[in-house]
DNA sequence: ATTTTGTTTTTTATCTACAATAAACATTTT
DNA sequence: AAAATGTTTATTGTAGATAAAAAACAAAAT
């Protein structure tokens, strides 16, 4: 097959659950708009609505006539995008135990393994190749280069190069700027997080995630943003396969959150420098200490 | 056509022309390694040096017959390969002056103006995309962002957080390192270009290249090495086609360039990050000047 | 025993083809 | 006339095939 339908089958699901019997629907230049497809697109979800029986579909009158079920759906498996897909599968591979650094990565094999075809697996490993896990030797193999303690540091020198200079542009944000209102309400998470810590602590890391994004969003640098985007892409797997998200750990990065936003809405860059340096230093130290130990290897 | 011979016939042409007559020529992996090919290749490049009688093989027996001619070696537009074919072409549309920023970029389009196929096309904009010079809407189109004035500004401030922190290190190497060597080599020759600097001035992009990306080997970080592989390339075609060096702006360079060096091997951090910073200041303000003049434009 | 050469297998780089999707164009409706 | 629908065309995403190049294996020579 020369490609999936899962745009289609994803934005079928997504408009399937929203509908609600007996309203009526919006133009399809509209209905492409809200789910971020072409209208070629939105006319295939409305085709097959209609077909269905979901909806009665007759040029502008579009009626929901029932609600969909859950059989209606197409399942998760082809709703995934190819590239989602093969992400995951090699995330999984090489944050496993047995993918020892400089372990040579096979693009047919892993194609095979995937179930898909080489061509979308070299463009995920070239696209992939920006986060530096992996290495190409040219007209021949890659190469992994691993999740190893050099990568850590490697990354967070970086990071803390970016923050301290996202954090101080922050800082100088106009009063008015829309990002403040995203920060207090960041700030007030914070807090209900706290408030209800034992149960929360594992939803952690998205409340983290969107506090770095916004920080780093004030740079306006692309270099900056495309840099966070591997690095959060990069934590998203490794955390969730290395569950050492303790409890006090994630409780003392909220309290060095709320200093850290303390000092960012009070403007003293001094203050920003400070809150910003002890955080990312906290951060550092966490990331080191969820590397698997071993003895520092050289190559 | 499955994929062009070009490695075969770069290094074909690379081992040719240093070819002597009545030598003997080394074992068949030494071949191989000084040529940075696999055996397979060099093998084939034996095989038509003896079928062009240019040497006789037997075995072990390799001895150079005659010396080869200009006529004995491959065109150089056999020699290039795919990748830098795409990207010489490609550079060159973009840098053009009709190439407007939020223009779309047609994978078949150029595909067939390089006389290529769009594969090729399209992994070479997914490497070149983290340059920040194009962008991908998925299942669309890509667009060029162009070689802005923000492209430029966001740039240069990434480059200074870099290069401060690689300085740093370098003043941090210890005395015997090897580094210091190619500091004090590198001097040398901003001294004797300096000396010379009405005939020279346009060799200085190399030196420049060469002078930055020793500094940022002393980081010893993948992220900062990348990023300076990037800028390197940028620059390369950027001012090979805005010919805006003048003999001034270069001179003034290299004596920056020795401050710079003479505090790094005084060792003492504080005169590193002044020296740095200065250079580092004139080198943006030469890069906004080498860009077109255009009023401001909104995103 | 190690290195070199000879031979075969594996893997990458690249082309072509085609369904899905987006985009453009034409017609109809308000 | 502006926006919606209907229809057609262009472009992207992906699979599969194949020559070049690398790598592995086997035999021979030092």
């Amino acid at each position: 097959m020369a490609r999936q339908n899962t745009v289609f089958k994803e934005a079928y699901n997504r408009y399937a659950a929203a509908l609600r019997t007996d309203t009526a629907l919006p133009s399809e230049p509209e209905i492409a708009a809200q789910l971020g497809v072409s209208r070629s697109t939105a006319r295939a979800i409305l085709t097959r609505l209609s077909e269905e029986g979901i909806i009665r579909w007759n040029k502008r009158q579009k009626t929901v006539l029932r609600q969909p079920t859950d059989r209606d759906l197409f399942p998760s498996e082809e709703t995934d995008s190819l590239h989602d897909i093969i992400e995951r599968s090699f995330m999984q591979r090489i944050l496993a135990d047995d993918a020892a650094p400089g372990m040579q990565i096979n693009e047919l094999e892993l194609a095979r393994e995937i179930g898909t075809g080489t061509t979308s697996v070299r463009e995920f490993l070239i696209r992939f190749s920006r986060f530096g896990l992996i290495e190409k030797r040219p007209n021949s193999h890659w190469t992994l280069k691993g999740f190893t303690r050099e990568f850590a540091l490697e990354l967070a020198d970086v990071r803390e190069m970016f923050e301290l200079h996202s954090a101080a542009e922050f800082g100088r944000l106009p009063k008015g700027h829309q990002a403040w209102a995203d920060l207090a309400a960041i700030r007030d998470d914070h807090h209900a997080m706290l408030a209800d810590i034992n149960q929360r602590f594992r939803d952690f890391s998205v409340l983290d995630e969107r506090f770095h994004l916004l920080i780093h969003r004030a740079s306006k640098n692309r270099f900056i943003a495309d840099f966070y985007d591997a690095i959060a892409i990069v934590f998203h797997y490794h955390y969730q396969w290395n569950k050492t998200a303790a409890r006090e750990r994630n409780e003392r990065a909220i309290h060095e959150h709320l200093d850290y936003i303390a000092a960012l809405e009070s403007g003293d860059q001094a203050a920003i420098e400070k809150a910003c340096r002890a955080h990312l230093h906290s951060a550092r130290q966490t990331l080191l200490q969820s590397l698997p130990q071993m003895a520092s290897e050289s190559g």
